[in-house]
DNA sequence: TCGTGTGACGAACAGTGTTCTACTACCGAA
DNA sequence: TTCGGTAGTAGAACACTGTTCGTCACACGA
């Protein structure tokens, strides 16, 4: 673009190069800001954030840089790279409070709402997290934490290991889940008008057929979206609770 | 192709159609065998089955089947919808027994496994698994019936329900993650080798900024994927046996 | 002042899902 | 048997994707 920028030039002709150049650019305007991983986080994040996962793409984010894809290959070692590191800065914001063996559980669960909530916030991150090993410092450092939370209400060391996967597993799954959900239907859709057709679907189920379900009809279409979530967060912690009481079970009868 | 089969041509000139037909055809072979959704479904099935879900695409399910991509839209509406179409096909193989009052959590847990097993056999399936609200027929029984087992043991109204999609959220968020797990380390990766790995990153902890992961380190090099699974399950079926004893408690403190 | 290394970047490659349009094969009615 | 409408088939094209190549400009150390 800076064609009419005659400050410094390079003419060529085969292998000799001759250089032209006037004066120092003395131009207001900064020299083009370098690029850098942070930078490209930094947009990348944001257009997730506001058109979606399936919106951002190496071309997207090169072009709001105002420069070409190709460029971000000198920061970034490719799509998956990217992805990481957007879900690390993310990532990284959760707090998790000292332990209080008093309200461990609480606590606990404080963490899992905060975190689906960052999820829910930055759409499409979450996809990036499914079947990654948590190994950036910042990470580790709040898996640290978290395992103290669970060792203060006196869950089994290797409840507690397991129990960590476990947990990042669920909130992750189901922020995929409401992402995959919100880029199905399209954003239009609305969420009350969806629920309602589930209802009636489950309403309508010949009892014959299916005699269990359509007696759940109404358990089915009860409850919203944090309603679940929530009750998924209580089966865990009870689960693991009733797991460091009895634990080592042998998996066959 | 059939270029060299002149039983029946069609030549046209503007609006003008002529045929010349001499026979019927006799031909031992099949005349071009028709396409349908089933012989669809089947061979982008079998692509996954041995070369993974990213392999797959309209074009290649076409190429087998000697036809092009387009051809493949007249059965199918999209990608998704023969993605979900593979998964109902997968899935409807599930078997679930019975409802015995006495075993009901060993069948509940056998199920799971078996779910688990059909989505290793056909990775990248559970991918499609995400988000999706099972309303065919043939899944919807196979609801039925694990809600059945579920009653059986004495589980709540609203338990069922939700403990419903939470079990099948975690089995299909297990098999993607084994999924994207087994397709970025390429085939070649060995899966005890990759466990050395981690085992030692943990044991290298710096134990002063990490206490308590670096002294869990030996129980999060424990166990093998089935434990872990066997483990989520153990945790997900006590939750919700515990969840039911206590029903209806509130959310907050 | 002169090389040179690092980063920038247009073009190109090989692929994707999807749609448009032309065409042909088939089946039932005349 | 002949005709017409329709349902199925496919090539080409569109608008994308991630990634690599080779060329180039610039800033910095000698």
């Amino acid at each position: 673009m800076p064609d009419d920028d005659p400050v410094a030039r390079t003419f060529r002709a085969g292998p000799v190069r001759i250089r032209v150049s006037s004066a120092r650019r003395e131009t207001g305007q900064p020299p083009r800001e370098r690029l850098s991983a942070d930078r490209i986080v930094e947009v990348a994040l944001a257009q997730m954030k506001e058109r979606g996962y399936e919106a951002v793409s190496m071309r997207s984010v090169a072009r709001e840089l105002g420069t070409g894809a190709a460029s971000l290959y000198a920061h970034v070692a490719n799509r998956d790279e990217l992805d990481t590191l957007v879900l690390e800065r993310v990532a990284s914001r959760l707090e998790v409070p000292d332990p209080d063996p008093e309200r461990w559980q609480e606590q606990l669960r404080e963490v899992m709402v905060q975190m689906l909530a960052l999820y829910d916030e930055h759409p499409g991150v979450a996809r990036a997290s499914l079947g990654m090993v948590p190994m950036s410092p910042r990470l580790m450092h709040i898996t640290d934490r978290l395992a103290a939370l669970l060792r203060a209400g006196g869950v089994t060391d290797q409840a507690t290991a397991w129990f960590l996967d476990l947990v990042a597993l669920y909130v992750s799954s189901v922020a995929v889940e409401r992402d995959v959900w919100r880029s199905r239907e399209g954003l239009a859709a609305d969420h009350e008008q969806h629920h309602e057709v589930v209802h009636q679907f489950f309403r309508d189920l010949p009892e014959a057929e299916f005699p269990v379900l359509s007696s759940l009809s109404a358990a089915l279409a009860n409850g919203d979206q944090d309603d679940r979530f929530g009750f998924g967060l209580d089966v865990l912690i009870a689960g693991v609770v009733a797991y460091s009481r009895r634990p080592w079970q042998s998996t066959d009868g």
